[in-house]
DNA sequence: GTAATATATGAACACATCATCATATATTAT
DNA sequence: ATAATATATGATGATGTGTTCATATATTAC
């Protein structure tokens, strides 16, 4: 049972959910994330083992950069979670403002300029 | 955002999912939940204080009893969580115990014959 | 090779959570 | 009234969680 419930543990914390959201729209870098969340590098890189370690979200090197994703498989569940459970969470202040920096970072294409320390 | 995460939260531990799960079913006093549960009584209404501070559960008082329910607006909600979102929890050892204990608590009509303290 | 970049990870600390124990409160029975 | 029953609640302690700081690792650029 505890198994299962894992996966309400990792959707209990703000922070791993804007990741969440963000990574159902387009796979990211650490640094892309950091850019949208304006949070610091081992934070997000923190909490990006523990979805990780709840098999939300998947790694892949790709050069310099680790590229995060959301398993195929889990994707369609967090869809059902977000739109059905708790539809009132994308209309959150900050799923919004993530959205528009989301945007940004594609723009200014934040993952070759970025320098992090 | 953090209002709509408690609902996640809420549902992370294992004692409160068992005791939703129950309510899905019945109504249930205390003595009820801690014969199910095999739990004793300050730690059920510990975790039904919790259930109830996020609106998950309501209660209501019959005579020595406080009965708690299931909000009307939150059993559509829980049954999609239940059935699309984690639907191997119910197959989990817990529940199928659970379960059969409810029907004994309702058989050996707990409510009247428990003798808490 | 060395330096720079991107990320991971361990340690430390503050804070939250859960179970237990003791006690308080509310209702019913006498 | 008092006693018994059913439940709530405060305090404590153990354990877990999230952030930060410091440092390690892996890849690329030179």
């Amino acid at each position: 049972m505890e198994k299962h419930l894992e996966l309400f543990k990792a959707l209990s914390d703000k922070t791993r959910v804007r990741i969440l959201l963000l990574l159902m729209e387009k796979d990211l870098c650490v640094c892309e994330l950091m850019f949208i969340l304006k949070m610091e590098q081992s934070r997000v890189s923190h909490q990006l083992q523990v979805l990780k370690n709840v098999d939300l979200v998947k790694d892949e090197r790709e050069g310099k950069w680790m590229i995060y994703s959301i398993s195929p498989a889990e994707k369609e569940m967090l869809l059902t979670v977000f739109d059905k459970v708790i539809p009132e969470l994308k209309a959150a202040a900050e799923s919004r403002l993530d959205k528009k920096n989301l945007r940004i970072c594609l723009e200014k294409d934040i993952r070759r300029t970025c320098s992090v320390v």
